[in-house]
RNA sequence: GGAGACGUCGCAUAGUCCGGCCUAGUGCACCACCCUGCUAAGGUGGAGGCCCCUUUUGGGGCCCGAGAGUUCGAAUCUCUCCGUCUCCGCCA
């Protein structure tokens, strides 16, 4: 939800972040409608309920005998004051309704424009030059038994798959080399509920207009989560968190699942896009004013990630049009994959700035005290899909992989990954 | 899965049977001030969240788990949902 203060005294600001994403900016005029039939509405009902708690009063004292013709007297009044708190209603719901479909006012700076217009922030480290054959991800970790594909479709589907041996503790080693800088750095680490309410998944914004990206468990109305960022934000809904000691930094765990609906034939080999996949996420809450500043932390946090794993990167601002409804500006660190010849997301960091906190109703007390809506990030910290890049670029003429030096300690001092 | 109990202003509780002096009382904790020669006791006052009107001051509405209903009027009665707890059953 945007803030309807700015929505009321500067629209043309709104105005001009729908048009840069490419969204309607009729919206904006629909909801400074909404709003003034809403205060409206709520004045007329708050002026007939005033005149009821009076009569109300009247009726309480008065003597019994005279109760009765009191009590006829304020039958109309109090039909009155029905039909004026229904409209009330009516008009919040409406306002809610159009403000929410608003998305979250972009950053100065975003790129105008769609998936391709982003900007490219900078290029890290070169990427490798082969003096043979390189091969895919797939065929590596085929030949080296790292996952097993056929058996993942015949289990569970196409875009399913077993980690095997090496490949399974490759994941772990991910996993627990980003935790371990998560901690080094102070996050706070969780493992989170995959499955959540439909406010939940409402109040982080997901359930728009990709909403057929998610599962859906109608037997129990829960849905399975696409990222541990869901039940992060959830976490602390209709809270009033005390942020004075400086911002919650959330390190989650959780497998994401993600029907991928509308992905048919891209990337439809290897680990690449799959419908299940682990992930380590950071989650930050933070005072407003600091979100850009943390939203720098959280790439440089990332960056050092792929260091560690030694990937040849570049880090993108991505374009307006390309943002989650949620997102005022978004960076993704792209990995260099060889046999593609281009750069694939790894990670992906973005600042909500208030959008979730006014949503899920999580706040802080600013200087004053008062109650303020919160501001979030979150950001990649691993996930499954780093296999494919690691495979690749470190994949030697002989089809072994050489293992980074950094992942080296969480696989029991291995330094190269052979078939077995 | 079966049976039952419960959900009140930060915490703990009163109020719910018999709807209206409940604009929700009390204790603890909290804040300010007073008194007090002192990490204590006492006194006075204050204090939440959301929203509307208002330049300020201020005025008003809503919030007793959530929602709906009955009623002139609901913390209190009815229904649905959510949650917690106890007992029984079943199960890794």
């Amino acid at each position: 939800m945007i803030d309807l203060q700015l929505l009321r005294e500067n629209p043309e600001i709104v105005r001009a972040s729908q048009r840069a994403r490419g969204e309607s900016e009729d919206l904006v005029d629909e909801a400074l409608a909404a709003d003034k039939a809403r205060r409206e509405a709520i004045g007329v009902f708050e002026k007939l309920r005033a005149e009821q708690n009076a009569f109300g009063k009247t009726v309480a004292s008065a003597p019994k005998d005279q109760k009765a013709a009191l009590v006829a007297q304020v039958q109309e009044l109090a039909a009155s004051v029905k039909v004026a708190d229904q409209a009330a209603k009516d008009a919040d719901a409406e306002l809610t309704r159009v403000a929410g479909s608003i998305q979250n006012i972009i950053i100065d700076g975003v790129p105008e424009g769609g998936e391709d217009d982003y900007r490219v922030l900078r290029e890290v480290g070169t990427p490798p030059e082969f003096d043979f054959e390189p091969l895919d991800h797939v065929d590596l970790g085929e030949n080296l038994k790292l996952f097993d594909l056929q058996r993942g479709v015949k289990v569970s589907g196409a875009r399913f798959y077993y980690l095997t041996g090496m490949g399974m503790r490759l994941e772990l080693a991910l996993m627990n080399l980003a935790l371990d800088q998560a901690l080094a750095e102070g996050f706070t680490p969780l493992i989170t509920p995959t499955l959540v309410r439909p406010e939940i998944m409402a109040g982080t914004g997901f359930l728009g207009a990709h909403a057929d990206e998610i599962y859906y468990l109608p037997a129990d109305d829960l849905y399975l989560t696409g990222t541990s960022e869901v039940a992060l934000a959830g976490m602390h809904a209709d809270e009033i968190l005390d942020i004075s000691g400086g911002p919650l930094r959330y390190a989650g765990w959780s497998t994401c699942y993600r029907r991928e609906a509308g992905s048919y034939g891209k990337d439809t080999k290897g680990i690449l896009r799959v419908h299940q996949f682990n992930k380590l996420e950071m989650f930050v809450y933070t005072d407003p004013a600091d979100a850009e500043a943390e939203h720098e932390r959280l790439v440089g946090w990332q960056e050092q990630m792929l260091a560690k794993v030694e990937l040849p990167y570049r880090v993108i601002d991505t374009a307006a049009g390309d943002l989650g409804s949620s997102a005022a500006r978004k960076f993704d660190c792209e990995a260099w994959v060889p046999t593609q010849g281009k750069y694939r997301e790894l990670t992906s960091t973005s600042n909500c700035t208030t959008y979730q906190g006014r949503r899920l109703s999580t706040r802080f007390r600013d200087a004053d005290g008062r109650p303020q809506a919160i501001a979030t990030l979150n950001g990649t910290l691993a996930t499954t899909r780093w296999i494919v890049a690691i495979l690749e670029n470190h994949q030697q003429a002989d089809g072994s992989v050489r293992v980074p030096e950094a992942l080296r300690p969480y696989l029991g001092g291995i330094d190269v990954i052979e078939a077995p």
